[in-house]
DNA sequence: GAAGGACGTTGATCTAACGCAAGTGTTTTT
DNA sequence: AAAAACACTTGCGTTAGATCAACGTCCTTC
């Protein structure tokens, strides 16, 4: 299901981090290129080492980018949102994407050729830029991403991924997991029964989840955990 | 200790990637605002937090980049030598390093101010699709880092850097350690003893290792453990 | 409201990788 | 040439997290 951009929403995806920087002009013509999408959940919206002839930014819904290896072992790399653009650094290669993208709930994401993406920015040499600093933001949450691999345990990486959550800077809040277990784990680079566990030990710092929902009693003490030492948390008697 | 360039040296910078695929022009235009810096072993490049002013070119020696948590571990993010750019993620945010630089051996290195790039590009935007190039590739080599943490043994990352080394199809060969193990171990997410170990189950895979020369007696041999599923290798006989 | 299935948890067991400490070998310094 | 500094290895104990399998719980569908 793919469908051109009308004019009258050109206004309305103003707001998108890529597009909001540009003239009217530049993201009337980025946008003339580009096609919105509706797709399932669990659809695919591109495949590793297809040809990279687009890249995409979530209109509405869920998206992740996984690798997957021959044997079967998959890798997530992103999980992306409204507004967020993925598949850009593809953009660029002139190669095959390096991973995969799928839906993960119904989704709308706009998605625009390379081919017009590379008329447009002769046309207008700001929308390169806008181009490099969102490859950029990637970049740096690809560094944070494998840091937080290597120097956090798995209850470290959850703690963090629910602070992102959270917009609280202390005391308590509730938050709503936005995807399921699974992904969430897969996005902490854990398998969904160390996950379970995590939120296991992540009790005893005051965090209750039920179903969908998160409850933090306080924001603070998780934010402690996150930033102590790999070691000093593996031999804590706390978990 | 920091030079600027001369025009004689412009030429010879001309086989950088970066640098490659652009006009005589623009080349000069970028380089005429960039300082050759000499650095020693150990010396820091650049330090994470700090402003993001200039992003970097190796132009002899190894450079690794990394990141410390406040506590002392550290995550290395990349290593990188002779005609690679580093750091060029820095110049499009707007805001601090997340990450350290460091030479790890004698170096040069080409420092090119954020302020002159941004002035570059505006004199001649091709300059600014060179950039998003070598921003697309390393996303995809972090990508791939990435997959490599979750989806590998240690053995396994050991196995997949020394074929990357080597530039045999197949049969045997001997190459060259570029820098020390302890770096090579960080690189690979691992402790250096865990590097000594996985060099060690190698042996049962043809794989012998003296001082910093590695010599592989059967690629090929080598190349399927690299492909082979994470369970199989945990589960196999041979190490 | 029973049946089936997806999703999540829990338990038992195993292992790749870590941490520490002691050892060996190699390189640099004096 | 001896000593000191460094780079790497090895042994041993520990553990975070994976695997496999069973079980519970919600959520759909007929």
């Amino acid at each position: 299901m793919s469908t051109t951009i009308v004019s009258s929403e050109v206004e309305k995806l103003a707001e998108i981090p890529l597009l909001k920087r540009l003239s009217t002009e530049a993201r009337e013509q980025l946008l003339r290129g580009a096609t919105k999408k509706s797709v399932s959940r669990g659809e695919m919206i591109f495949f590793q080492d297809d040809k990279a002839d687009a890249f995409f930014i979530v209109l509405e819904g869920w998206v992740k980018v996984f690798r997957a290896t021959s044997s079967g072992d998959e890798a997530v790399v992103g999980v992306f949102t409204r507004g967020q653009t993925f598949a850009e650094g593809a953009a660029f290669t002139n190669s095959n994407y390096p991973a995969s993208g799928e839906a993960v709930t119904d989704s709308v994401v706009l998605c625009i050729p390379v081919a017009h993406l590379a008329k447009s920015i002769a046309a207008d040499p700001n929308i390169a830029l806008a181009m490099m600093s969102s490859l950029s933001m990637h970049l740096h949450q690809l560094v944070l991403q494998i840091e937080g691999l290597k120097t956090h345990t798995g209850a470290q990486r959850v703690a963090e991924f629910l602070l992102n959550l959270s917009s609280e800077p202390a005391g308590s809040c509730t938050l709503v997991l936005p995807y399921d277990k699974a992904l969430i784990a897969g996005r902490l680079g854990m398998k969904p029964e160390s996950l379970s566990r995590a939120f296991q030990k992540l009790k005893s710092y005051g965090v209750e989840v039920k179903q969908n929902r998160a409850i933090i009693s306080n924001v603070q003490a998780l934010r402690t955990l996150v930033e102590q030492e790999r070691t000093v948390v593996m031999h804590s008697s706390h978990g």
